[in-house]
DNA sequence: GATAAGTTTGGCTATTTTACCAATTAACCA
DNA sequence: TGGTTAATTGGTAAAATAGCCAAACTTATC
């Protein structure tokens, strides 16, 4: 594997690690719906808003989401909008699997 | 966030997480063109044939490879054809990244 | 200006991930 | 049978992740 290849695929990886926690994909399901402040975010989540801030800085540096400032709120928003798209595939191996399990049951 | 949405999430992250590694991404796009066995694998990626066995290990475990015994070889194939298109929206993130990094330096 | 609300950052710990090596298992063949 | 190739498993050390708390910072409000 050549060290352009390689480079390609750790720009890919990086974006698909920042996807790869039930939090920031609740998060994106979210702000696929409308932007949120992180206020908001971290009040449906139910954890530590440092902890929720701190999700949203990995999506921010994935370039997955974008922030904006108003007043003293943070609000984010989905900066490429297929990404929901994206999770259709997912959905199948899980359907796939579904499937498997219930026929090693029959 | 209730029980049930938290449940669907971690099994998407399960996914996804399964997904996020350079030399995993690799391996899909090579099984894409056709079924390997994993000494094939092991000298395309060039890291040890038991790391490259345990990068199976965790694609097998998310459901999103078979595998198959012949002689004292294993083939892997995709179990699910629609992983590639997956990355397609994975592009067009490094994509918009790419075009703000180069209006930035105007 | 003091206080409160919203957010991020630093520090810490626990957990997970990754990669290599060594050992083991399985199949092939000379 | 003994040696060789293919693959997996267990162990271990290093690195990355995740969560919470406390502290710092910014903006709004009184």
């Amino acid at each position: 594997m050549n060290i352009k290849t390689r480079a390609k695929l750790e720009a890919r990886a990086r974006i698909i690690k920042a996807l790869a926690h039930p939090t920031r994909l609740f998060i994106v399901e979210e702000l696929d719906k409308k932007e949120c402040c992180v206020r908001e975010l971290t009040e449906m989540i139910g954890a530590d808003m440092s902890t929720v801030s701190k999700h949203l800085a990995v999506l921010k540096n994935a370039g997955i989401v974008t922030d904006e400032k108003r007043g003293s709120q943070v609000f984010y928003k989905l900066r490429v909008l297929c990404i929901l798209k994206f999770f259709g595939c997912v959905e199948s191996v899980l359907r796939v699997s579904a499937e498997e399990q219930l026929e090693a049951t029959r």
